[in-house]
Parts: C-alpha cells; sequence; structure tokens
DNA sequence: CATGAATGAGCGTTCATTCAT
DNA sequence: CATGAATGAACGCTCATTCAT
C-alpha cells in the first residue's frame, strides 16, 4: 500500500499521470482492459482510488490518454522518415522496417493492448489515433514505394495494404506468440532482453528478405 | 424478445445450443468476451437468461465450448493434411495455405474471438486448445518443409515458426483491417462477399509468393 | 445416479415417497433446509426433479409431510402412555424419559431439523405440528406430576415447562455435541453405535438424577 | 429507505458498522442467515445495499463479524471468572450459572443463531469461535469442580460435559420455548423485560437446584 | 404419475464513479 | 489536486417451479 517514490510531495504531477499511465499499461496488457478494475490500477500504482478519476476524468480517458502518449513517438518517427531526402528508397524500407521492429519490442505491452483494441473498435477516439497512425503507415510507404518504382528499382503493382499487413501481422504473430517461438527453438533459459535481441534478428533478417521478393528490389 | 424462427418447439436442443453459440460467437466478435452479457446473449439469441448456465454452466465454458467446435474441424484438416501422401511438398504448402486462409475468411467472427484470447491468455481450457491447433499447424508444416528439402526443392534453414507468423499474421492483419483495405484500394461499394472474394484472390497470390521466396522453390 | 432398487416400477409409491422424505431429512439435517436444494434431494433420491414438486406440492410441503410423518410415531407413544393407568408415577416418568431420549437419538436427523425450525419458526404448518407435540409433553407430564403429588411421592410446586425444558434440552445440547462429548471423554474410536449407546446410558442415569430432585420422590 | 438517525453525517464508520451488524443480528434471528438477504439487511438498516461488502467483504465475513463481537465479551467474562482465587467453588459455580444466564438473555437474538450455527456447522471460522468458547466453558468448569472436590464440597465422579449440556440446554430451551413458558403459566400479558425478569428467576433457582444434586455439595 | 426443457425472480457481489471534506 | 466513504447499476448465476409431452 505504502510507496515511498510516490508519497512525498516532490514528484511532479505529470510524474504521478506517467506512473499511473504506465501501471494501466502494465495491467492492461496483462489482464485486458474490461478485467482491469480501476482499483486494481490504482492499488498497482500506489495511489487513491479517486485519482483516477480526477487526473483522467476516467477509465476510458485514461485509456486515451495512454494512446495519445504512446502514439506521439510513434508518430514523430513516421513523419522524420517521410520526409528524409537524403535516403535512398532502399535504404527507407530497411530503416522502416526497423524502426517499426523496435518499437514494438519496445512497447509490446502496449502493442498487445493496440491489438486488442483494433479487433473491438470500441472507443472511437482511439480508433481514429489508429486510423491516424495507419494512414501515416500506408502514405510513408506508398510514397517510398513510388519513389522506388521511379527509380526502377523496385516492381510495379505493388499492394500497399498486402505489404504493410504482412510486415504488421509476422511482428504481431510472434509478439503474441514469443514463449511458443523461444520453446520451439529451444531457448526457453534465455533471459528477456536476450530473446528480444534473438527475435530482433531473426525477425529483421525475415521481414527485409520477404520484402525484397515483394518490392523486387536488388541489393 | 420474440423469434419466431425458434419459438415453435420443433427445434432440437443441439440446434439451440448451436444457436445460442453462434449468436454469442457474433457477439464476443463485435464487443468483446467481457463486455457481452449473458443478457445480451440471451436477449439476442431469444431464449431466456438462465439457458446459457443451463445449457453450458457458464459464460466461460460457454466460451470454452465454442472454441471446442469450431477448432474441430481445423483439427480434421490439418491431420488429413499430414496424412496425405500423394501430394507434392510443394502442393501441400499451397493447399496449406489455402485451407488456412479460406478457415479464417469463412469463420470471421470466431478468429477476431481466438485473436484477442491468443493475447490475454485467461482461460486456460482455451489456451489448451489453442496451442495444440498451434502445435499442429508446426507438426504439419515441419513434415512438408522436411519433406521438401529431402527432395532438395525447399532451401535448407527455414525458419518454421516465422513463416507460420508471417502466414497467420498477414491473414490476420487483414481481417482486422478489412474495412481499411476495401476503403484504401477504392472498393468500399462491395459485398461483402464479393470483398471477401478479392481478399482472398489477392491474399492467396501475395502469400504463395512469399512462400516461394521463403522456401525457395521453384515452380 | 443410477439406482437400481428403484429404477424398476415394482416400488410402490408409498416407498418412493419414503425414501425421498428420508433423503430429504438427511439433507436438511447436514445443510439446513434454505441450502438444500430440490436438485440436490432429488439428485441424491435418484429422482426426476420434476418429482419433488409432483409429490409433495413444493419444497415447503415436502418438508411438513416430513414433520407429519416423523411426529405421528411421537404422538402416538406419549398418548399411550398417557392413557396407561398401570404404571406408578414414578415409572412413568421413568418411561418417559426413556422414550424420550430413544425417539431422538433413533431420529437425530429429524432432531436436528426440528431444533433449526424450532428457532426460525418460518412455516405455520410444522410450528402448529410442533406445538401440538409441546403440548402432548407437557399434559402427559402434568397429569403424571398432578398423580405422583396426589399419591404424596412428589413435591408440591414442581415447574412443569422449566423440568420439560431440562429434560428436552440437555438431550438436544447432547445430540448437537455428541463430537465434543465423545473428543473430551476420549472416546473417538467408538463406533456410531456405540456411542449412541454410552450417550443412552449416561445421559438416562443423569435425567433421573435430576429429575428426582425436581420431583422430589423417594425411590 | 430513509432513517433519521442514521442519515446524519456525524456518525462514525464504527458506529455504522455496529448498527448494520446489530439490524444483522435481528434479521438472522428473525429470518435466519440463509433467508435473510443483503438487501433485506442493507434495506433494515437503512444503508446502501453495497456497503455490506464495503465494510465487511461478504455476507459471510459480516456473519463472522458478529460472532467475534459477540463472543468477545463471553471470552472475557469466563476468564476473570477462572482466574479468580478468592470465591468459593460454591460462589464460582452460582457466579459461573448466573453469568451464563444473563448472557443469554441480554443477547437473545446472538444465542438464537448461534443455536442454529451449532446446529448446521457450515462456516469454519464460526465453529472454531463456538469450539473456543465451549472449551473455555469446560475448562472454567472443570476447574472448580476440581477444586470442590479437593475440598471435599463435591462429590466424586461429576460428567463435566452432561452437567454443562444440562446448564446451557435449559437456558436454551427456554430462550426458543419462551412464548409457550408465558402461556402455559398464564404471563402473556407480561411486558418483554417483565418476562426476562421473571425467566431470570425462575431458572436460577431450577438450575442452582440442579447443580446441588449434580455437584452434592451442601449450602 | 414422469420427464427434460424452460423460466421469472432474486441471489451475493463488483463496478466506475461521485461526494463531502 | 486528495481522499475515505458511499452509491446505483449491473454483473453472472441459482433457485423452486411449471409446462408440453
Amino acid at each position: 500500500m505504502f510507496s515511498f517514490a510516490y508519497s512525498n510531495n516532490i514528484m511532479q504531477v505529470s510524474d504521478k499521470k506517467k506512473h499511473i499511465l504506465e501501471t494501466a499499461e502494465n495491467l492492461f496488457a496483462t489482464k485486458g482492459y474490461d478485467a482491469s478494475t480501476v482499483r486494481d490500477i490504482a492499488d498497482a500504482a500506489g495511489v487513491n482510488l479517486a485519482m483516477i478519476s480526477y487526473y483522467f476524468g476516467s477509465k476510458e480517458k485514461m485509456m486515451e490518454s495512454l494512446f495519445h502518449e504512446r502514439m506521439r513517438a510513434a508518430k514523430l518517427q513516421v513523419e522524420q522518415l517521410l520526409n528524409n531526402k537524403a535516403l535512398t528508397p532502399f535504404e527507407k524500407v530497411e530503416i522502416f522496417l526497423d524502426e517499426y521492429l523496435n518499437r514494438v519490442l519496445s512497447k509490446q505491452c502496449f502493442h498487445r493492448i493496440m491489438l486488442v483494441e483494433q479487433v473491438m473498435q470500441k472507443n472511437t477516439v482511439i480508433i481514429n489515433l489508429m486510423k491516424e497512425l495507419k494512414l501515416g503507415y500506408a502514405a510513408l510507404f506508398m510514397q517510398l514505394v513510388k519513389e522506388g518504382q521511379k527509380k526502377k528499382v523496385f516492381k510495379k503493382n505493388v499492394d500497399i495494404v498486402l505489404a504493410l499487413a504482412t510486415m504488421t501481422g509476422t511482428v504481431t504473430q510472434l509478439l503474441i506468440n514469443k514463449n511458443y517461438y523461444a520453446e520451439f527453438n529451444k531457448k526457453m533459459n534465455l533471459q528477456e532482453n536476450e530473446l528480444n535481441k534473438l527475435l530482433y534478428n531473426n525477425l529483421t533478417a525475415h521481414l527485409k528478405n520477404i520484402f525484397k521478393t515483394i518490392l523486387g528490389y536488388e541489393q
């Protein structure tokens, strides 16, 4: 019940909000949104039950806050790559894959939550945030495909959505089947971060190989 | 409240169970398991609230019933292909992809539910059922990869789990982003089954192309 | 679930009723009336759930049937002793105590149920049946006390109700504390009927000793 | 629904808990534990339905709270008498009988509840609390019997459990047959407290007389 | 007198939220 | 911005009973 770190009044409001948000993120990823009660979250975060409503307005708005917070960084990364004029289409594709993979692996809890929200589509604010990000992915990927096609390094008739589905789908499947992956490949004694490293290495190679086929580019 | 089709007393018990199960499946897929109350399900199915406990024991056991029911067919299909000696590895891969794709597209509601359960991992009965199916996929795919490798038509060092993740992930992503796919490709005026047909055609080609790369086979 | 003895149609209706009633008696004594569901009783008796309503009308009426059935014998015994002209008051008191003690010890389940009903006083039919029996006890005891007083073997001013309360209370307390009695007297390895025998012997002596004091008679 | 006394906000939490507990005690004594719903209790206490879970955790734990609360005083009284070195065995027996009688008469509702719980033996926490108290009675009574035997004022071979059964049983029977006692002795126009006074006077004399016989002491 | 299916009412409990301080 | 107390609504589930056969 008593948590020294957060009971003193030196801690800033934004820190406390962030702390609650991270606690909620973990619980939502583990138990699901509906099954995580505000009491669970308040207890786990070491704050008063009524604080959640006062800080965020409601449980639902807290979830929306989490999505706003987590998606900001992703949108920024995508936009920067979109505006980058220095890289070749080939390099951009590889960076695009790499960055997506790293975003998922570094925020696994959130991506589990996002996956469920994508399926259920309950909260319109969240739906719109996710749609925005998806459109960002699509815009960026389409831009660089067109660029590559103009430079005759990518083949024509690339199905943007299918390609993106393969990228996000493959990563997502491994995210939710991490333990099976470890079990199947007899790497169950690996540390969490070692397993993530292995996943990153194998996935990045796997995806780049697939995208070579999809885009038809030559190294 | 009143449903003509099921208010006559000709209907058998198993029909009624099946009807309730299908109604629940739709609701679970739309609103999620937690958010679908047994009252919702009973109302939607046009049966008394107490029937759910009467027929299935509990809400949770009804969910398990649904998984048992839906997975039986899938397991059978996988086993038949596993035992098939007549087909070449190449043919088997194509049938494997095709059958998986058709299973998902013909039971989209269920696959949405399964996706969420895969993420949340709450019910151990369901976890085990899904694990069994996954192991079936892996066993079958591994068998045919080895067969293809022995016949020197597939390349060595195929990552079974990554390949399966790409198959299931790509299909799953399109399942949950169907509307975006239609929107992006300007096919929003298509009928449901026409869109499914389009999805099937594009996905089957896409996946076969990718697996050609992964497995390294030549037509 | 399947009980050969009662599944053939040779068994008489009254036997079946009696069988259900005995099963219910055991359950009521063990779990209490409210906590014993008609499903429990039907399952334990190996009969169809709906039979209870058809045989007895309702769960409550079944309970009333049980009280009617069990109290008939008690009332008869009391009346016979009341009408007995051959015995001395002294003998009658001893027989009265003996018979009560034996009734309780041979129908322990029922006396537990009766005790609870006496406290709760929920069903008026049962209340009246119990009142009738109590009045029978009081009438009999009063008659023999007066007879003993007339013959100058019992003292004056005997409090009838207090005397009966001591008789029924002492026996009842031992009924519900049988296990503590065995534990305290280090007789826990005794068989059920051996313990009952011991209880009978000790209780009959104890009560006769007390009643000697209460009534003031001399052997 | 509206209770003036408890709708002002001066009342403390512990007062409210106590108030709910007393209301529940009355209902349990009148209708029985199973038949008293938390809605009944909440309505009767003039509090919100959810308060029962909020304060006590559950209906069952509320019952346990009641037993804890009520038994504390009894245990204390027994312990004090056990440790008292100033009184003679004779005086101790009389005080023991007196105190027990007063405890029952001043908490009649609770003793009805306890009687039912003694018969049904459903809740292990409560069973243990009751066992503890019974052992306390037995320890105290045994001590003073031995003391009296050593001083040659009590006879040998006193059956502790039978003697206690007579004490508790006689009082309990009168508790549950109070109205019959009044009716039989033509005291139905007596006030509640006047009847209790009468009961106390008659019972205390009755029990002391019996215990004289049981213990064999001379005044 | 027999039965499997069905039902309305009500159960104890939990929930996100609000209110007085 | 903080908090313990409080609450209305709704939850999954069980119950004794009834109905059509």
